[in-house]
DNA sequence: GTTTGTACCGTTTTT
DNA sequence: CGGTACAAAC
């Protein structure tokens, strides 16, 4: 046997020696998942599976990096080069570029980011003179982005009245127009959104069946990670990818599905067993990240959410520390608390910033934890939220970027054609939009051919066009023979952009400048590092192809001892030593916007779950009294999601009642606060701190009443628990119970319910009456 | 055709 | 509160 198969338990071999067929990896938190899809792959091409053959879907391109590193050191780099591997939308954006013809795209074309595709939409909507009130550009956005999700194209919706007749409805009976309309411009602008990437290759792969079988042999063995926040347009690719071979492993977890928003479809790991013939289960079920306390409480509250996998996570890491709850009067106070703990906590642990990370709902709140953190002097870098790339400046020369590439690009054009101002204004660009939609072309071939259409432009703007066009094209001369960062800095003096940001002397416009030097310098780095590549040049559609599709989590130095903010969302996958979760209130966490049902509810509960499980040794959890929303002070009451973890799990930092007459306390009240004489338990040297023991658990749950039930017959003693039992659980009614299977504080129940179906609890969570 | 002012609107979450 | 989208003045 090889030596890196030591490195994995039982339960992680099982799945990494398992060759052929399908199978699912159901993998709770910290159970070790990227350890096994990396081994798997490893082993793969260890037993002779060429890694042309290998298709592995992630769910950032950081993972896949690094993955693919892991299996270098393995296997050789030389070989790991080859393995296809990536984000779904990376990987089929690559295809698509070599397919592009046969669908009647560029093969350079551009992809548009959520921003380009919304300023596309409100172009739209103006154009049709409708209502913007009516029609808001973002929730029209998010319609068609669903619809495309769902495989729904113009003409499906057209014929599906159901459809047209739930958006007229919702008073927007011309959904449907609007739609059909932002499609036909984008691929006139030789331009695919983020939905196109995924929809447009199942458009591929169902029309040309030799396309579908060539890719169906190339990637004999398909894995996917995450496979709980696939949608509807990934699983019908790789559905219809691995249908010949059927070699297919996913992995995932139902419990952090969290992405639902955009299309996710927790069904799709929940009838994986279904889809294909002969399905392997394997489970992973031992957390190796966390302590007991933390672990514990996260099974605490995911066990009150309905829909789930069969599954029990479980530790045996030291019972660590309990989650510490703090209780502020506002979010500044909030901030306060959070960057002295931390400070503190660096201090008497000796730890490094990096060991901290800040994870909140939403990427408002990062503010106040910022002001804090910089007041104390603590390094930290936030992700997400504006991003790099997103920046005005940056998208600026972006777009003439693109522009060079594909000059189609209409989004582009319109950010740069008079930035800086060279005199084409509105008017200009608004005749050239109606004579490109009447001659069917893009804005920028009428204006190339601005002397052959008749329009009502003067011949001084007529010059000005003629000048813009000429740069352009002289860029795409430069391109041909230049790196991305020579023509990238060529574009920057020849277009004005530099000179015009010099003139700015403010902070903000010394801070551009700034910025534009660090992508320059990125760029820089890009290009020597793609030289090393064999078939790669450094060229500028190298660049912008990772450009598009890079998150800030991928542009993250290894360089960065820095505390971690970020929202619940980016933080899947990763894992801190230390984890504050802030915000902890209702209608923040969880949200306002998805208290309506119960799905959306127990979604948020999953990503309190995702949160909590990134924490390797302490967790905290913060909420406020009150909070700066709209720049309006707003009363916050705690989450119910504290209440839901056992108070066994929990200590208070300030006192449980709320009172809300308290004279407001000073602002810089916590940098007085000693932390360490907070916590209870110190840890101490040697012998790490040891919480309630398993007996003395159950006795405390024994003392407790059952939660959100008035019901005092609910009897936590399983002992009179027996096979056939009537019992009723306080959401899924009533049931009987098939099985019985563990002893002590694992014992199982598998349970039949009325309404809830069939359940596999396990009894120390599950607070069930015994029916006489 | 450009610049400046102001009203208003929004906060989920992201590839 | 802060960003941005549209309107009115230059």
């Amino acid at each position: 046997m090889e030596d890196y198969l030591k490195q994995l338990n039982e339960a992680q071999l099982a799945p990494v020696l398992q060759k052929d067929g399908a199978m699912i990896v159901i993998a709770g938190a910290g159970s070790g998942k990227t350890r096994v899809l990396t081994y798997r792959i490893a082993h793969l091409m260890a037993q002779g599976v060429d890694p042309f053959n290998i298709l592995a879907l992630t769910f950032t391109n950081k993972a896949a990096r690094e993955m693919k590193n892991r299996i270098s050191k393995i296997v050789g780099s030389s070989e790991a080069k080859n393995l296809w591997m990536g984000t779904f939308h990376s990987i089929f954006a690559k295809i698509l570029r070599f397919e592009a013809d046969k669908l009647g795209y560029p093969s350079n074309f551009t992809i548009y980011d959520t921003q380009d595709s919304q300023s596309v939409i409100r172009a739209v909507i103006k154009e049709m003179y409708l209502d913007k009130d009516v029609y808001k550009y973002k929730q029209v956005y998010s319609r068609i982005s669903s619809y495309k999700n769902s495989l729904i194209t113009v003409k499906a919706y057209f014929n599906n009245p159901e459809l047209m007749e739930a958006d007229a409805m919702a008073k927007m009976p011309r959904l449907g127009d609007i739609y059909k309309s932002y499609v036909d411009k984008c691929f006139k602008a030789g331009a695919m959104d983020f939905d196109d990437l995924l929809l447009k290759t199942n458009e591929l792969l169902t029309r040309f069946p030799e396309v579908l079988a060539k890719y169906q042999n190339r990637f004999r063995y398909i894995l996917v990670d995450e496979y709980q926040d696939t949608n509807h347009s990934q699983y019908l690719i790789v559905r219809a990818l691995s249908d010949k071979f059927q070699n297919i492993c996913v992995v995932g977890d139902d419990a952090q599905s969290i992405y639902a928003f955009r299309g996710a479809n927790i069904n799709n790991i929940l009838n994986f067993q279904k889809d294909y013939d002969d399905v392997k289960v394997f489970r992973l079920e031992q957390n190796y990240r966390s302590t007991k306390n933390i672990v514990n409480a996260a099974n605490n509250i995911i066990e009150q959410n309905k829909t789930r996998l069969d599954k029990v996570v479980w530790t045996a890491n030291d019972d660590g520390n309990k989650i510490l709850v703090n209780r502020t009067m506002t979010d500044g106070d909030e901030g306060r608390f959070v960057a002295s703990s931390i400070f503190e906590n660096k201090m008497n642990h000796q730890l490094k910033d990096g060991d901290f990370a800040i994870l909140y709902r939403t990427n408002a709140q990062s503010r106040a934890m910022e002001d804090a953190l910089r007041k104390k002097d603590i390094p930290y870098r936030i992700y997400g939220g504006l991003s790099f790339y997103q920046r005005k400046e940056i998208k600026d020369i972006l777009a003439y970027l693109r522009l060079v590439l594909n000059p189609k690009d209409e989004e582009a054009l319109k950010r740069v054609i008079n930035y800086p101002a060279r005199g084409i204004g509105e008017t200009t660009m608004d005749r050239l939009i109606v004579a490109g939609n009447h001659y069917n072309r893009s804005v920028f071939e009428v204006m190339k051919n601005i002397d052959k259409v008749d329009l009502k432009i003067n011949a001084g703007t007529k010059n000005k066009l003629r000048d813009f066009v000429t740069m352009i094209e002289s860029f795409q001369v430069v391109n041909q023979n230049y790196d991305a960062f020579q023509i990238t800095e060529h574009v920057t003096k020849k277009t004005g952009l530099f000179q015009e940001l010099k003139k700015d002397g403010t902070p903000e416009g010394i801070a551009r400048i700034e910025n534009i030097e660090e992508l320059l310098n990125g760029m820089r780095d890009f290009v020597e590092e793609q030289k090393e590549i064999a078939d790669a040049t450094g060229s500028l559609s190298e660049f912008m192809e990772d450009v598009a599709l890079a998150t800030d989590l991928d542009n993250d130095k290894g360089d960065s001892d820095r505390v971690a903010l970020m929202t619940v969302h980016l933080a899947k996958g990763l894992e801190f030593p230390y984890v504050y979760i802030v915000g902890l209130e209702e209608d923040l966490f969880p949200s306002g916007m998805s208290m309506n049902t119960r799905s959306e509810l127990e979604e948020e509960r999953r990503l309190f779950y995702v949160a909590l499980t990134r924490a390797e040794k302490q967790a905290y959890l913060t909420y406020t009294q009150s909070r700066y929303r709209w720049g309006k002070l707003i009363d916050a009451e705690p989450s119910r999601f504290i209440e839901e973890i056992d108070d066994s799990f929990l200590e208070y930092l300030t006192p449980i009642t709320e009172n809300r007459y308290k004279p407001l306390l000073d602002a810089d009240i916590f940098d007085d606060i000693d932390h360490s004489k907070l916590r209870l338990k110190k840890p101490v040297k040697g012998s790490p701190p040891k919480g309630p023991t398993e007996e003395q658990l159950r006795k405390l749950r024994k003392l407790r009443p059952a939660a959100s039930s008035s019901d005092s017959k609910f009897n936590p003693d399983d002992s009179n628990l027996e096979i056939g039992s009537m019992v009723e659980h306080v959401r899924f009614g009533k049931g009987k119970i098939l099985s019985i299977e563990g002893a002590g504080a694992d014992t199982k129940a598998e349970i039949d319910f009325e309404n809830g179906g069939l359940k596999k609890l396990l009894l120390r969570f599950a607070k069930l009456k015994v029916l006489q």
